[in-house]
DNA sequence: TGACTAACGGAACTGGAGACCCGTTATGAC
DNA sequence: GTCATAACGGGTCTCCAGTTCCGTTAGTCA
C-alpha cells in the first residue's frame, strides 16, 4: 500500500516517528509474546502502543511485516560471539546462545512466528536469510581458529560447521516437537565437532 | 465448530463423504502447490473440488485443519525404509527421502505450511509429532542393526542418530534458506554416523 | 423398495479486519 | 520565531471470510 510516497521514517526519523515505532514494536512482542502469532490484531496492538490504528496500517499494512521489522531490530541488538579458545567451548556457547533464544519468552514465540511467516512471504523469508548469514559469519572464524589450532582438518568448512550446530535445535523447535534442553545443545556441538574431524564438512575429502 | 454433532464421516463413510473429502484434499493439494499457504480460501477450494462450500466449513472449518488433514492422509501411504545392509546405505537412503519429500512440488509446499501452521496450533502441531514419532519409529532399526554388525558402539541411540539425519535438512528448508541438494542430504548422512561412531549418541559415554 | 436421517449445498446474512477521508500535530529547514 | 509539510489519528465505510438457515440428496438398514 501507499507506494508512491516516500518510507515513513527516512524524511523526519526524529522524535515522534522513533517514538511510535517504539512504542508499536515493544507491544507487537508482548501480544505475541503473551497471545501468540495467531491473536496478533493491528488495531489492539495500535491501541497497546497508544497510537492510531491508520498509523500502524500505513506503516507496517500487515502482521507479517511487524514481525518482520521485530526480527530486524533483533538483529540490530544481536550479542557479539564468545572466544573460550577451544573449539568445544565456542560451539559449546554458540549451541547454548541459539538454545537461549529459542526458549526465551520473548525471542521463541518471535522466531517461530517469523519462521512460519517466511514460509509465504518472500520479504520475511530474505530478513529471515540475512539474520543467519550475519549469525554464521559471525560465529566462522572459530572453526578457521579452531584448524589454525590443528583441532580439525584444515579445509573444513566453517560456516557448514556451524550450520550444523544450530540445526538439530531447530529441528526440534519446528519439526519433531521434541524437548529442547541443555543437553540437546551440549550434544549438537559435539556432533558437529566429530563430523568435522571425520572430515565430512572438508570438500576435498570426499 | 458444531462440538454437539458426530464427527462427519463417522457415521455414513461410504460413498459420497468419502468422495467430498477427497475430491477437497485433491483440491487443497492443488491450490497449496499452485498459489501457496498464504492463498488458500476455502470457498475456493470448495468450488474447485465441485463441493459446496458449507460442506467444506463443517468438515474442517480453517485452512490449517485442512492442511492438517491433508497430512494425516500422507502419513497413511508413507513409503516404507529400505534395506541396503550398510548404515551409510540406510542412512543415505532416509536423507534422500526427506530431501525428496521437502523439494517435491506436492509435498515440499504442503511441509512448509503444516511446519508454519503447527507453530501456532496445537492439533496440528500433535500430527505433525506424530508424523516424525512414526518416521523414526521406522528408519530407528537401522542403526540397531548397525550397532549389531559394530559398525557404530552398541549403546548408540538409534532415534538420535535419524533426527541427526533430518536435522541440517529442515534448517535449510525453514531458517537458513540455503539450497537443499543431494550434496547436503548425503552430508547430513555421513556427518551422522561419524559422531554416532565418536559415542556422541551414546548416553553412557559422556 | 421404502423409510429414516446423515451429510450435502445454495443463498442470504453478519462481523470485523483493513482501507479511506480529512483534519491535527509537531518536525525540520530557514 | 514562522512556514511548509511529513506523519499521526479519529471516524467512517467497504468488502469478504465465515456463519446460519433450510431445503435437497443419497447412504444405510429393514
Amino acid at each position: 500500500m501507499t507506494a508512491d510516497e516516500a518510507e515513513p521514517g527516512t524524511l523526519r526519523p526524529g522524535g515522534r516517528t522513533a517514538r511510535v515505532r517504539a512504542a508499536v514494536l515493544r507491544a507487537a512482542g508482548d501480544v505475541l509474546a503473551e497471545r501468540g502469532f495467531a491473536h496478533m490484531d493491528l488495531a489492539d496492538i495500535a491501541q497497546r502502543a497508544g497510537v492510531g490504528k491508520t498509523t500502524v496500517y500505513r506503516r507496517w499494512g500487515t502482521v507479517t511485516a511487524l514481525v518482520t521489522d521485530l526480527l530486524t531490530e533483533m538483529i540490530e541488538s544481536s550479542l557479539p560471539r564468545t572466544y573460550t579458545g577451544s573449539l568445544l567451548g565456542d560451539l559449546g556457547a554458540h549451541a547454548r546462545l541459539v538454545h537461549t533464544t529459542l526458549t526465551d519468552p520473548r525471542q521463541g514465540p518471535l522466531f517461530k512466528a517469523v519462521i512460519a511467516a517466511a514460509t509465504y512471504d518472500e520479504r520475511t523469508a530474505a530478513a529471515l536469510r540475512r539474520f543467519y548469514d550475519a549469525r554464521i559469519t559471525e560465529w566462522a572464524p572459530c572453526v578457521r581458529e579452531a584448524a589454525a589450532r590443528g583441532e580439525v582438518p584444515e579445509d573444513t568448512d566453517p560456516r557448514e560447521v556451524i550450520r550444523a550446530v544450530s540445526a538439530p535445535l531447530y529441528y526440534r523447535l519446528l519439526a519433531s516437537g521434541d524437548p529442547l534442553d541443555e543437553t540437546t545443545a551440549d550434544r549438537a556441538a559435539k556432533a558437529a565437532i566429530a563430523a568435522a574431524r571425520a572430515g565430512i564438512f572438508s570438500p576435498g575429502k570426499r
